[in-house]
RNA sequence: GGGCGAUUAGCUCAGUGGUAGAGCACUCGCUUCACACGCGAGGGGUCACAAGUUCAAACCUUGUAUCGCCCA
């Protein structure tokens, strides 16, 4: 097959994709080959290919694909995650287009209309990842909602909880009054934004008055008054109603008079008003505001901690959507009740929750509302002291960008910190001890210190799109947890009347399984056998706590047993302005767009080389560019191959090789091959494509191909010798297949375009095995070589520098050449003459003084340059090569003389000084020899 | 406030004790029959700053500055 004239990726990565596809080379049989397992981080149903992914995927199908090279038996796991908020929140907002909304149906029906949306228009990013070129078992493609992951979920529900370390608990949620559910720490985004800070006076019960005295850092008095009041600085005035007491810090001396004393609220109608306890706690910082601070235990983090050790009632005033309460009794029942708790009556958590201390008049508004509302009440009321604006931390949700409120509700949690602990450890002990290594190991810390801190996961979600948990209540609100109803019934007995938990799992519960569920689990399946632990797993940091570290105890905790041997972790891709790219900035960049213009393989060539441990990507469009104009230069070289007789190689050693330049490029392939191997072993994906990256541009194009090039004699072409055809044939397979991990469609179509087609390939080159020359390189030939390389570079050097038109041709004299150098120039005139453009060598002194000089090695080469030559630009040159010598001999010389670095130094280190400056010295002595003989 | 990372050529980034590198951009030259998405030759850097350790520091230590991210 011949190849064309230009190389056109769209038409190549269509054709070779479904070529693979087809034949099931992403997943060949072997079972008796090590097997090797990669799982894809589930992209959201809802998810479409973004730059990330591209970078995400692009790494991983590099090692599945080397892997596959090496003769494993690689699979890489594809899937989707069901992605519960986002999914239901894509149907939903289709719904409101036909002014419906989802709970006009029954939720079998809304479930089932997910599920028809997914068939339709879910998975769009499956068809993008095939763009990309990765490499995934897409005949096992799973998805999170399946019947058999779903079973996996369930049975993890119920064991975690029958071995107590899941369960339900009436806890501070962060609510999302968007979605109306509760949803993880981890979902909550901390923003500052600008907010107001009142401050109000709480009146003494009864009237009562103490003498309030505020101090200096010397101890000096500067204020004393007589107050009537405690001063209360908030943020939130709109939670005061559902405020349990006023803490101070227990050193804190201004409020020593009052503490166990009782103030009043001062909102709401004045005859129902409540009494709250003055308390004191560690929490209150005395420097912050007025030094007390309102508890309102339902509503705020902080406060939630006081009321528990404080046994403070927590009073919860917000429905679903974070607006008042509007449900329950009258406020003055409700009031009443609460005074009555106040002054020591019994209750119980239901009890206070079924309370509904909001006054009538703000019942039902929204909170914002109700806080406008609030501080005017109390304004008018004398009772405010001042309003300050101020920056605030506020808690936001991260997919509904609405603000959280904390919530008092029942939720179901994971002990996580029982089972951080083993996967602590796992991380510690690193994969030579059965953990797991970290890479890059700078995440180790961040890892750690957030495992080690964990707080209950809260797994239990307001959704219908989602794992239903597997928990039945009776009319006590008993809980039964069983794998199916019949499951529940049996523990409650015949004939109890059961309700099942209408909430979902949180998606990542489920994706935390992927390592095994994805393989079978809880079937003790052979693909588990085989493919768990996992290898590797790639994914941004981004998801180290929400994926990786859920992964890492579940999967310890079910399999006994780390989910993957290496963690590898990369950084964002970030907009060329270094900004995060985000669809509200308008700053993405189209993975798609980028394969259009330059080919998927130069994106990915693009994403390996950028990609250096423990750094974001900036993009670089310029540099997508770059790698695309490299896979145009193979396509070139492989043209030219294959129009001299060069054609794929039958064997997988290097061939037998006489000739210099035959022998140094088997070295040059040699060497690749160990710096790829050994930046593969570190998961240095720049290195290795720095170092493809060179063997084909400089040692392949620039200088292998040009020396066994056959010059054209009377406007006829020679013929290229057999050897360097074969040899030339092994080198451009080696090199085809080395990249293949990176370039996978031009490295596929080269391979096949390249093979005789009297025997066309056994195999594709996804399927190839990875090079092992079995060869060294010959010292003699790499001299040989490289004395060519210098002498052509420096002739074409002098020439520019002297304004000679480099098609000039000379002849070169060496008056008295080493032996060795005659013999190369012997043998590699032809090369000499085409590249160098030196036509003959004459071991005599020249005639004239009017030369150029140059210095290889132990030989000074002159030519001869009557008439072309300005003899002053020539000085000059030489002098500059003379300084330059003369400088790194001086500089080395001076590091000789130092008797601390002879005696102290690594011998190596002198040895090679000593070695160095002779050499510089030798090539100063020539040049300045040179210089003397222009006159 | 705590933690992590960054600061190297105009730009994007490697380099982690022994003479500063790559790609892109730039300058000059080239219709050299694989390739102008190319070839050849060049210019360009007190490696953020300061102090220290060392025979020797871009690299190790400490501090400072600026920027970024995570956590509270």
């Amino acid at each position: 097959m011949t190849i064309d004239k230009t190389f056109d990726p769209a038409a190549i990565e269509a054709k070779w994709y479904a070529h693979w596809e087809r034949t099931g080379a992403f997943r060949p049989e072997r079972p008796n080959a090590v097997p090797y397992t990669i799982v894809n981080p589930p992209p959201n149903v809802t998810g479409s290919l973004h730059i990330g992914h591209a970078l995400d995927n692009t790494l991983q199908d590099i090692l599945v694909r080397h892997a596959r090279m090496q003769g494993k038996d690689a699979l890489w796991v594809v899937g989707m995650d069901h992605a519960g908020i986002a999914t239901q929140m894509v149907v939903e907002r289709q719904m409101a287009e036909r002014q419906q909304k989802r709970t006009d149906f029954t939720r079998d029906e809304f479930v089932a209309k997910v599920w028809e949306w997914k068939e339709e228009s879910g998975g769009a990013i499956t068809g993008q990842l095939r763009r990309l070129g990765c490499s995934m078992d897409w005949e096992n493609e799973r998805f999170t909602m399946d019947e058999g992951f779903s079973k996996a979920v369930i049975k993890v529900f119920v064991d975690l909880y029958n071995q107590g370390l899941l369960y339900r608990d009436k806890r501070l949620v962060n609510w999302d009054p968007h979605f109306k559910s509760a949803i993880s720490d981890l979902e909550v985004e901390t923003r500052e934004v600008n907010g107001h800070m009142w401050h109000f006076k709480y009146p003494l019960a009864g009237g009562e008055t103490y003498t309030y005295v505020e101090r200096d850092a010397d101890g000096n008095v500067k204020l004393t008054e007589e107050r009537d009041y405690i001063a209360i600085a908030t943020t939130r005035p709109e939670t005061m109603l559902g405020d349990g007491a006023v803490a101070v810090h227990p050193g804190d001396e201004r409020y020593k008079p009052i503490i166990g004393k009782l103030c009043e609220i001062p909102v709401g109608p004045k005859e129902h008003r409540r009494l709250i306890p003055i308390i004191t706690d560690e929490y209150p910082d005395p420097d912050f505001g007025s030094g007390a601070v309102k508890i309102t235990g339902a509503h705020d983090q902080n406060d939630y901690g006081v009321a528990q050790r404080n046994n403070i009632p927590m009073y919860r005033l917000m429905d679903e959507v974070a607006a008042l309460r509007a449900d329950g009794a009258p406020f003055a029942e409700a009031a009443a009740q609460a005074k009555a708790i106040g002054a020591g009556g019994q209750w119980t958590a239901a009890d206070i929750d079924a309370l509904n201390l909001v006054p009538d008049a703000y019942r039902g508004l929204d909170r914002y509302e109700a806080r406008k509302r609030v501080v005017a009440d109390i304004d008018a009321d004398g009772l405010m002291i001042a309003v300050e604006s101020k920056a605030i931390q506020q808690p936001f949700g991260d997919r509904s960008g609405v603000v959280i409120e904390p919530m008092l509700t029942d939720q179901w949690y994971v002990d996580a910190a029982t089972l951080a602990k083993p996967a602590i450890e796992a991380a510690r002990n690193g994969a030579a001890n059965s953990g797991f290594d970290i890479v890059p190991k700078s995440w180790e810390k961040t890892y750690f210190n957030w495992m080690e801190n964990i707080q209950p996961w809260c797994v239990s979600r307001q959704l219908w799109w989602g794992h239903q948990i597997p928990a039945w209540f009776d009319a006590d609100g008993k809980i039964y947890v069983a794998e199916d109803e019949a499951g529940a019934q049996a523990l409650a007995g015949e004939g109890v009347a059961l309700t099942r938990d209408p909430d979902v799992l949180d998606t990542w519960f489920s994706s935390a399984l992927w390592p095994f569920g994805t393989l079978g689990w809880p079937e003790q399946t052979t693909e588990l056998d085989r493919h768990y632990p996992n290898d590797v797993l790639v994914s941004g940091f981004d998801i180290l706590f929400f994926w990786d570290a859920r992964m890492a105890m579940q999967g310890i905790h079910f399999m006994k047993e780390v989910p993957w041997k290496t963690l590898y972790l990369h950084g964002l891709v970030r907009a060329a302005d270094g900004a995060k790219m985000s669809k509200s900035k308008g700053n993405t960049v189209d993975p798609l767009g980028l394969i259009d213009q330059y080919g998927a393989d130069a994106l990915r060539f693009f994403m390996a080389a950028m990609e250096s441990q423990g750094r974001d990507i900036k993009m670089d469009e310029s540099r997508v560019a770059g790698y695309r104009n490299f896979a145009t230069k193979l396509w070139n070289a492989a043209r030219f191959g294959q129009s001299n007789g060069i054609g794929g190689s039958h064997s997988i050693s290097a061939p037998k090789a006489e000739l210099a330049v035959n022998r140094w490029i088997i070295g040059e392939v040699v060497e690749t091959v160990e710096k790829l191997n050994k930046a593969f072993a570190e998961f240095r994906f720049d290195g290795m494509a720095d170092v493809i990256y060179h063997m084909v541009f400089d040692q392949f194009c620039d200088w292998y191909l040009e020396l066994i090039k056959p010059a054209y004699v009377d406007g006829e072409k020679g013929e290229m010798d057999e050897e360097s055809k074969i040899v030339a044939g092994w080198v451009l397979d080696q090199i085809l297949v080395m990249l293949h991990p990176f370039m996978p469609f031009i490295t596929e179509e080269l391979w096949h375009a390249l093979s005789d087609p009297a025997h066309p390939r056994e195999y594709d080159i996804i399927h190839a095995k990875w090079p092992e020359p079995n060869a060294s390189a010959h010292q003699s030939a790499i001299d040989e070589v490289s004395w060519v390389i210098e002498t052509i570079s420096k002739t074409r050097s002098f020439k520019a520098e002297l304004n000679i038109p480099p098609g000039t041709r000379l002849t070169a004299n060496i008056a008295d050449p080493q032996v060795a150098t005659a013999a190369i120039i012997e043998r590699q005139a032809a090369a000499l003459s085409r590249l160098g453009r030196i036509d003959g060598f004459v071991y005599a002194p020249v005639e004239t003084n009017n030369v150029a000089q140059i210095v290889v090695g132990g030989d000074t080469v002159v030519f001869a340059l009557d008439g072309i030559i300005d003899l002053d630009a020539e000085r000059t040159r030489i002098t500059k090569a003379i300084e330059a010598a003369a400088k790194e001999r001086d500089a080395l010389a001076g590091r000789l003389s130092n008797a601390a670095f002879v005696e102290k130094a690594k011998p190596e280190a002198v040895e090679k000084a000593r070695f160095d400056h002779a050499e510089k010295a030798a090539e100063a002595e020539r040049l300045t020899a040179a210089l003397a003989r222009l006159g």
